[in-house]
RNA sequence: GCGGGUGUAGCUCAGCUGGAUAGAGUACCUGGCUACGAACCAGGUGGUCAGGGGUUCGAAUCCCUUCACCCGCACCA
């Protein structure tokens, strides 16, 4: 709808260029926006007021003279001008029907195909695997791949990239701690069981003991080497820690597989090569004895230009290097056309500086987009960054399952018939949703408060609101006794109640967009929130089942089916499932 | 010091890149279940959009400046 008006605009300019109106030169922008007052009609635009000046009019009458060149069009049924010199479009009803008759019988609900899909590399999750995946890890994977879904729905091919950190100079101690384990004959099994406290065992052999800390760079050196027994007991540590993380994707309902998994140390290959290659093109400079790429918009504490390190004087490669590499591989060997990195937002300098140094050299085309998807940091209740070494640190593992046990607790008390079973199965549903939904309905760039409460409060707008609008549909097509998208009827709007659910559905291909170009499901969530309210007040206040007409009932159930619709795809969209009953 | 970010209702947060009277949730107050599911709905109280300038028809949004807090800035990732 919003490109038809747009169209309309773009004639009366035209024309209104031949007529010497308005200067033959302008490419106004032309924003056509929502109306927030029904009075102001469906879409308003402020054209008029944009080209008033270099017209030399008076904004209102330059209205009324767009207004004049604009084609007939069956779907606008009346324009206004008000205020200082806005166009308000009012949509011929008839339209909207339309609209969620081809939504309902749709199974895309009208979501658009992208005309031009695009190969999109999706960096995001890349837990470090020398320790158990904390609640630091929780934004990145569950934005990212609600994302990587909503690019996939799109039409696009996405491709996921876990770029696990399974390499470095931790891992010497780790592997140290594990021969010391099987000098003694302890089950190595057994201690990786919960990576967290192996991580802390190997950490305090390393910090009292001079020969242990030793062994552990050695075992680095080694490791890097090409060792063919430390590559093993590596692989080993790295396969324990990886079945965690995926059993933590399952439970999260992130999409990610083993053949997403594509760590550092794949790159390993790659380095000296990306370090010859900026060497070649002259871009390298010894300083410090560590090579490195000087940028000029970058400076330091002194002012003077910043280095981006690419090898340590140890010889030594740094995460600058096998970042390179990978974008190197995604432009060459995956054909990416974007490339997203959903990361903390504190690595912002060094994506500036690696996306330049990749560009320089030639790494990535100047046509594929490089786009660092920052996030907040995980605030602490106090305020104050949440600080994963002090101590208790909340694994994710452990903070689902505490969802889980709030969310059981409520669905017994709300369903005390219910089968053991079946309150499982909702609990963790809630549960799950409800953190999910906490992180991915705020804006990602802002810091995030990780609070209990606030994640697994069932009220208001969360998860459950949502799932819960979704059961109440499905519970009166239950009753009716007949299936979702089986309302063959057409549909026919008298109520305002009607009329705003119905607008609000159509705008589910727009929501759509937006999150795609901009990373942002919080988005997504806010339309989902608004659609599950319109849907309640309406349920409120017009009875389907017992409408006064067959009728209203027919096109009141195909509205309902048509929520229910879309708010499974749009929880799909964002990694989360729905519930026939709750 | 330089660069980046944040500052909106008591609390948690939106605000679609300059639009019309700044919105939700929560908390608090009032009303609604023998009722298609009350994890709900209807309504109310609550604002110097950190402060101050500027740009223009129009600013929470853009520019300048002050303040407060956070984060980066040479061999960790």
């Amino acid at each position: 709808m919003k490109a038809h008006i747009q169209q309309l605009l773009e004639q009366a300019i035209v024309c209104l260029i031949k007529q010497q109106i308005i200067p033959a030169d302008t490419q106004p922008r032309i924003n056509i926006d929502r109306t927030k007052d029904k009075s102001h009609g469906d879409y308003a635009n402020n054209l008029a007021l944009m080209l008033a000046k270099p017209a030399k009019q008076n904004p209102r009458h330059l209205a009324e003279l767009i207004v004049a060149n604009i084609p007939e069009s069956t779907l606008v049924i009346k324009m206004e001008i008000a205020g200082p010199g806005f166009i308000n479009f009012f949509i011929n009803p008839n339209f909207l029907e339309k609209q969620i008759d081809s939504a309902y019988s749709n199974e895309r609900l009208n979501v658009q195909i992208e005309a031009n899909p695009q190969t999109i590399v999706i960096d995001y999750s890349s837990p470090n695997l020398a320790k158990e995946m904390h609640v630091g890890h929780l934004r990145s994977s569950i934005i990212g791949d609600a994302v990587a879904r909503t690019l996939e729905f799109q039409g696009n091919k996405v491709i996921r990239q876990n770029h696990v950190g399974d390499w470095g100079t931790q891992f010497g101690m780790l592997l140290a701690y594990m021969e010391e384990l099987r000098a003694k004959g302890e089950p190595i099994e057994n201690n990786l069981a919960n990576l967290e406290i192996f991580y802390r065992a190997a950490k305090a052999r390393f910090d009292e003991s001079e020969d242990f800390a030793t062994r552990a760079r050695n075992l680095v050196v080694e490791l890097q080497s090409g060792n063919e027994e430390c590559l093993k007991l590596w692989s080993q540590f790295n396969e324990t820690s990886l079945s965690h993380c995926q059993e933590t994707y399952q439970r999260l309902g992130v999409s990610l597989t083993r053949a997403d998994v594509r760590g550092e140390s794949s790159y390993n290959d790659q380095l000296a090569v990306i370090v010859e290659d900026l060497d070649k093109q002259g871009l390298l400079q010894q300083s410090q004895g560590a090579k490195c790429v000087f940028l000029d918009n970058f400076k330091n504490k002194e002012g003077e230009p910043l280095p981006v390190i690419i090898q340590k004087k140890d010889g030594g490669f740094l995460y600058a290097t096998s970042d390179l590499a990978a974008m190197r591989y995604r432009q060459n060997e995956l054909n990416a056309d974007r490339i997203l990195y959903f990361v903390d937002a504190r690595q912002g300098l060094h994506f500036q500086q690696v996306f330049e140094v990749a560009r320089s050299a030639g790494f990535v085309n100047d046509k594929t987009s490089l786009e660092h998807m920052p996030f907040g940091t995980v605030m602490g209740e106090d305020g104050r960054p949440f600080k994963t070494r002090s101590g208790s640190v909340a694994k994710l593992a452990d903070l689902l399952t505490e969802a889980e046990m709030r969310a059981y607790e409520l669905v017994k008390e709300k369903n005390k018939e219910m089968s053991e079973q079946e309150l499982r199965h909702i609990a963790s549903v809630v549960g799950i949703s409800s953190v999910k939904y906490a992180d991915l309905s705020k804006n990602r760039t802002s810091d995030y408060t990780f609070s209990f409460d606030s994640m697994l409060s069932f009220e208001g707008n969360t998860a459950p609101y949502l799932l819960y609008a979704y059961t109440r549909v499905v519970s009166i097509f239950n009753k009716a006794g007949i299936e979702m998208g089986g309302v063959t009827a057409a549909l026919s709007l008298t109520e305002e109640k009607e009329i705003d659910l119905a607008n609000k559905l159509i705008q589910f291909d727009e929501i759509i967009k937006q999150v795609a170009k901009q990373g942002m499901p919080h988005f997504l969530c806010s339309y989902l929130f608004e659609l599950a309210g319109l849907f309640s007040s309406f349920y409120e206040a017009c009875p389907i089942l017992i409408a006064e007409t067959e009728t209203q009932k027919q096109s009141r159930l195909k509205l309902a089916g048509l929520t229910a619709k879309t708010l499974k795809q749009g929880l799909s969209l964002l990694g989360i499932n729905t519930l026939e009953r709750m």
